[in-house]
DNA sequence: AGCGTCACCCGGACGC
DNA sequence: TGCGTCCGGGTGACGC
C-alpha cells in the first residue's frame, strides 16, 4: 500500500533513472497509451486520455500526498496507486505483466506500466493538478508544516488521532503503516483525542510524523504484500504488523485493535491512554 | 460543520 | 478443491 515514502521513492526513481530503470521518464514523448481496463482512468475517460496524451512530452514529475503528478506539455496527469499499484519503466523486450492495466508507450521504445492487482488505482488527466489535489492537507515534510501549525490543527479538531492522521484533508500522505509508526514514536495512544495533547506531546507527534516518513524514504519505502519495489522499511517496523511481538522499546507485546475500521497497532505500555 | 459508521471497489491470502 | 472472510485508500452516503 504505497504511502508517502513509497510514492516518493517511485517518483525519485522515475525522475532520476535509478538502477532498476533504464532512464529518466523526464523528456520522454508518449506515442500511445494502452488502457486494458477503462475504469482505471478516473477522468475524463480512457478514450479522451488516449487521444489527448498522444504526442505529449513528460516535462516534470513530482508528488503531492500519495499522488504522482506528471506535468505534460499540454496538461497534468496524476496517478494514485491506492493499495496495490506500482509504476515501472521498462525496456522494449520486457516480459508482459498481466496486472499492467494502463501502459504509456514512449517514442524511444520504453514504456511506463501502471500495474495494479486490485484495480483500486486511478489515473487523472486535468488542466491543473489542484483539480485533483485541491482538498489535500499540508505536506508533512515541507518547512511550512511546523509543530506550531500542527498544534493549531489538532486543537481545532476533536477526533481520535488515528482516524484524523489518516484523513488526507488533514495531512497528506500518511497511511496505516506510517500513522501507526508515528504514534508509537510519539508515545501517543491511537485513540487520544486531538484536542487533548499537551504542547510537548504535539511536538513529539510532529517530530514522530516526520521521522517515520523520513525513515521510510531512507529505506526506499516498505515492500509488503504483493508489491515489491526494493524497499527495506518493512524490516524496521516498530508496531505495524507486529501484533503479539515484543515492543522494541519496553518488551510489552504489541496490541492490535480496530479503529475506524482500520487495523491499528500500538504498545499499551509506551502509548497509554490517560 | 464535524464526526463516526458503513458500503463500495477488487483480488490475493488465509482458514476451514 | 472450494467456499467464506478479511484487508485496505479514498470517496460518498447517512445519521447524529
Amino acid at each position: 500500500m504505497p504511502e508517502l515514502p513509497e510514492v516518493e521513492t517511485i517518483v525519485r526513481q522515475l525522475r532520476q533513472g535509478a538502477p532498476v530503470h533504464v532512464s529518466s521518464v523526464i523528456g520522454k514523448r508518449i506515442e500511445r497509451v494502452t488502457v486494458r481496463w477503462p475504469r482505471h482512468v478516473a477522468r475524463p475517460s480512457a478514450r479522451v486520455l488516449q487521444h489527448d496524451l498522444r504526442g505529449q512530452t513528460v516535462r516534470a514529475l513530482s508528488r503531492r500526498g500519495k499522488y504522482l503528478v506528471f506535468k505534460l506539455s499540454g496538461g497534468v496527469m496524476l496517478i494514485h496507486l491506492k493499495m496495490s499499484g506500482d509504476l515501472k519503466l521498462v525496456g522494449p523486450n520486457t516480459a508482459a505483466d498481466k496486472h499492467a492495466h494502463t501502459i504509456f508507450h514512449f517514442s524511444d521504445g520504453t514504456a511506463l506500466r501502471f500495474s495494479d492487482t486490485r484495480k483500486f488505482g486511478k489515473v487523472f488527466w486535468v488542466a491543473r493538478a489542484e483539480e485533483v489535489t485541491g482538498a489535500l492537507g499540508p505536506e508533512p515534510l515541507e518547512a511550512s508544516f511546523t509543530a506550531a501549525r500542527l498544534g493549531r490543527m489538532l486543537a481545532g479538531r476533536r477526533r481520535a488521532l488515528k482516524p484524523l492522521l489518516l484523513d488526507q484533508t488533514f495531512i497528506a500522505g500518511l497511511g496505516n503503516i506510517y500513522t501507526d509508526e508515528a504514534l508509537h514514536l510519539a508515545g501517543l495512544h491511537p485513540l487520544r483525542r486531538s484536542d487533548s495533547l499537551a504542547p510537548a506531546e504535539v511536538r513529539a507527534l510532529w517530530r514522530a510524523i516526520r521521522q517515520a516518513l523520513r525513515l521510510g524514504i531512507r529505506h526506499n519505502g516498505a515492500s509488503i504484500d504483493w508489491v515489491y519495489r526494493g524497499g527495506e522499511f518493512q524490516h524496521h517496523f516498530r508496531v505495524y504488523d507486529r501484533a503479539g511481538k515484543p515492543c522494541l522499546t519496553c518488551g510489552t507485546p504489541i496490541r492490535r485493535i480496530v479503529v475506524g475500521q482500520r487495523g491499528t497497532h500500538y504498545c499499551p505500555q509506551c502509548q497509554p491512554l490517560p
